[in-house]
DNA sequence: CAGTCGTGGCC
DNA sequence: TGGCCAAGACT
């Protein structure tokens, strides 16, 4: 004898354990009649791909400071965007934020849609962000599946096959659960369950709401779910990023990467490509013929599917050296404001050292 | 469908 | 300390 999983069940236990974030209004607060904003909305689910929460509050609150609604955004500058977005990482989302915000204020009024099919319809959204903001700022009642509730539906029907393959699974039990009261806070209540009680290390199931319900903590294997096909090992890439001083003012050179791929649109000193085979010490290879100086350290980074080794390179310009198109100099009190990724942050630190 | 696409914190 | 993981989308 088992017992039903409720939504009303999480639903109470979401009024008393909600966490309290920068883009959410509490039950509380809901309950006394403030809406959420579908613009917060939006702007956090995007920050929130594939990124800690911890690592988004501090952007999230930055972008809203400065652009407060979607017309805003769509007004503002790409490479403002692309500034205030460096170091977040997944560089696509900040070009796709800004082609979205164009697309809602020219073609939606400055309004979301609430639809999920048109939401899905806009650049950046996909199935997840799609049903999270119809569900979160909308009330519509969208099964909102995210890693957190993948994990959650796996644990609490035992499913043992592994993910992706067992996503049309998980999707079917969730849409089975969504309530047609509150479906905004049910998402987020399983967003939360899984952020917290129902973590993939160390699951805290006698706290847990769900526990009678979940067929993993029954058979004693909750804490080994969801399964996952192997990952494949991440190779080696190697490349040289070559710092150059502009003699006078230490202004360091920097240029713009292609619009797609590896860091996209991001801005970086000199690079060469990555590769494998690579060869750090070829200064054919180098921007301009001048006395460039290898440092002693190697930056060292790691992406998503590779780890990148980078020999950093350094050399002083004469003030007159002609640029090429698409690359700037940028003076010390402005190298901090640029759109540079982590990894290009160290390579301009490592070259600006002894 | 499987590969591409960042970063920082965790154990 | 190196792999795993975090509110995925796009091709």
């Amino acid at each position: 004898m088992t017992v039903q999983a409720s939504p009303t069940d999480l639903l109470a236990w979401y009024d008393r354990h909600a966490r309290s974030l920068p883009w959410r209004v509490s039950p509380a607060d809901k309950r006394a009649g403030i809406r959420p904003d579908p613009y917060r909305v939006w702007l956090s689910e995007i920050m929130l791909q594939q990124t800690t929460v911890q690592a988004v509050k501090p952007y999230f609150e930055a972008f809203l400071d400065r652009w407060p609604t979607v017309k805003a955004l769509a007004a503002a500058d790409e490479a403002e965007v692309m500034k205030a977005w460096a170091g977040l990482g997944y560089y696509s989302r900040a070009r796709n934020l800004k082609a979205c915000a164009e697309r809602v204020a020219a073609e939606h009024q400055g309004q979301f849609p609430a639809d999920e099919a048109d939401l899905r319809a806009l650049p950046g959204i996909g199935p997840y962000t799609a049903a999270a903001i119809a569900a979160i700022a909308f009330d519509r009642p969208a099964a909102v599946v995210d890693g957190n509730v993948e994990r959650v539906i796996s644990r609490l029907h035992a499913i043992e096959t592994p993910l992706p393959a067992s996503k049309p699974d998980i999707r079917a039990h969730t849409e089975d659960l969504v309530p047609e009261d509150r479906p905004g806070d049910f998402a987020q209540a399983m967003m939360d369950l899984g952020a917290s009680l129902c973590s993939p290390r160390k699951p805290a199931c006698a706290l847990c709401p769900w526990t009678s319900a979940c067929a993993g903590q029954r058979l004693g294997i909750a804490e080994t779910l969801p399964r996952k096909a192997p990952k494949v090992a991440k190779p080696t890439r190697r490349g040289m990023a070559f710092v150059l001083l502009r003699e006078g003012d230490d202004a360091v050179l920097l240029r713009r990467r292609p619009p797609k791929g590896l860091l996209g649109g991001m801005s970086e000193p000199p690079t060469t490509p990555f590769t494998e085979d690579a060869v750090t010490d070829d200064l054919t290879l180098a921007p301009f013929d001048l006395d460039w100086q290898r440092m002693p350290a190697d930056v060292r980074h790691t992406f998503t599917h590779f780890h990148l080794e980078l020999a950093v390179w350094r050399a002083t310009a004469p003030a007159d050296l002609a640029l090429a198109d698409g690359s700037w100099w940028s003076p010390p009190e402005e190298l901090a404001g640029e759109a540079l990724p982590t990894v290009m942050k160290k390579a301009v630190t490592a070259g600006l050292g002894e």
